[in-house]
DNA sequence: GCTCATTTGTTCGTATGTATC
DNA sequence: TGATACATACGAACAAATGAG
């Protein structure tokens, strides 16, 4: 081993800039960094783990490309939150037609109720199969006629006070971004299910339709550090007043 | 203007490094260099653009972040193609549940036909309004079960020639490869919409249910270069049997 | 409105390690 | 084995944005 590896622990293969990329991850996932949070300057971190200024900005570089930071020259490298760190995972937009106008949603809060385990959902959701969940119900309105439903399940025991947020708060700011304020958590990830459903009794119910109608149902889990699964969210979506949009 | 600035063009503020950027996506676009040509050695780009290593470096990593290269240690820099550039851009998958078994899609190639020019999608295209249109339709199976149907338009102009390839080729190979592979123009972003339809006449024969019965509908639109439109494609899913999955 | 310390952004240079053919 | 090409790591200097005083 020459002299270039010096700052490398024994026999250790992996780039130091990996090493440090994951020593800034560690303190943003143990809260020692929290979301908004501005970290040390590149030059006392790099000091202070006693490599290079070059690697430790191709380290904060690397994770502002992942998007865990971002930087404002002048200013320092901030802990990004959900809305920084993708654009992508924006709501869905509603429109009519490519290159249209965006329907512009109203959210209504329903309730916020705390509920018995349901078998599928903790599962998702990895918890026990007999812990409880929160369930947050929404309504979402265009031009005075509701659009769609959506049905959010998460840990009761994670999210402890979600339950007491006021019904105005929620119906002004996304619930992750609400989430990510209050619980420090990220999403850095989604997977969804897309499908067609005939509504029952309660979805019918709620956005005024007849039981039985067709409606596109989309089923979303969404991911925070580590791929730890937190919310389970069922959207009920009627599609006659505007297309759901999406870019990839 | 001090020493440091010598290498840039009067007034210019942007940086070296992005010109050089600019410059390469020139030279992929133009079809100088193609998807799977290997660039010149970094060096030699550094030293025929009169910019130093690092910041030929910097360029073309930043095109790899990007997706239009790609590298590999010992081999060389070479152009990307879609299926390089995006795990993203990956056909809808198809399962039941989250973590479930993915289903296996038979592509079925019904034909290829030159069409007059449609206003809508001659508008979405960009094409002018008398152009014509190539249409491709193809049908996917899943246990003996169709279970999409998918219409994609293309300017017949621009790919002269796709109306010739083989069957077979078109049901063992996703239609962007052949492009790519035919035409040298990769996918670089899609849009969608996804929105409920009743089936008509033509989609109930197709999909073998029955008509007005409600299928999910998802229009895609696929740009390439300089966010050039050059496929619309509309596809006609039936959800009873396998949800879409999508990450994001 | 200006200056100054701080912090990131850009550009250059050099040396050595490592994968490919 | 050797030549080529990319990968990692170090160092140095100056530019440009930010915010405090």
């Amino acid at each position: 081993m020459k002299a270039a590896n010096k700052g490398r622990k024994g026999g250790d293969p992996s780039p130091i800039y990996f090493n440090i990329q994951r020593e800034i991850q560690k303190r943003i996932e143990t809260g020692e960094w929290v979301p908004g949070d501005r970290i040390p300057a590149e030059r006392k971190l790099a000091a202070e783990l006693g490599v290079s200024l070059g690697t430790m900005r191709k380290a904060i570089l690397n994770l502002v490309a992942e998007g865990f930071l971002y930087r404002v020259q002048g200013k320092g490298t901030i802990v990004a939150g959900t809305t920084m760190m993708r654009e992508n995972l924006r709501y869905y937009r509603f429109l009519k037609e490519f290159g249209g106008w965006e329907a512009v949603l109203k959210i209504e809060h329903l309730d916020t109720t705390v509920i018995p385990a349901r078998g599928r959902i903790n599962g998702l959701l990895k918890m026990r199969a007999d812990e409880q969940l929160l369930m947050l119900r929404r309504r979402f309105w265009s031009r005075k006629k509701p659009i769609l439903y959506s049905v959010s399940f998460l840990p009761h025991n994670l999210f402890q006070g979600l339950e007491e947020v006021a019904k105005s708060r929620i119906e002004k700011i996304p619930l992750y971004i609400v989430i990510e304020g209050m619980f420090g958590l990220p999403t850095l990830s989604n997977q969804e299910l897309l499908g067609l459903d005939l509504a029952d009794a309660e979805v019918a119910d709620v956005l005024e339709i007849p039981e039985k109608s067709p409606i596109l149902s989309i089923e979303l889990l969404s991911f925070t550090h580590r791929k730890r699964p937190y919310e389970f969210r069922i959207t009920h979506c009627l599609t006659d007043r505007g297309k759901i949009h999406r870019e990839f």
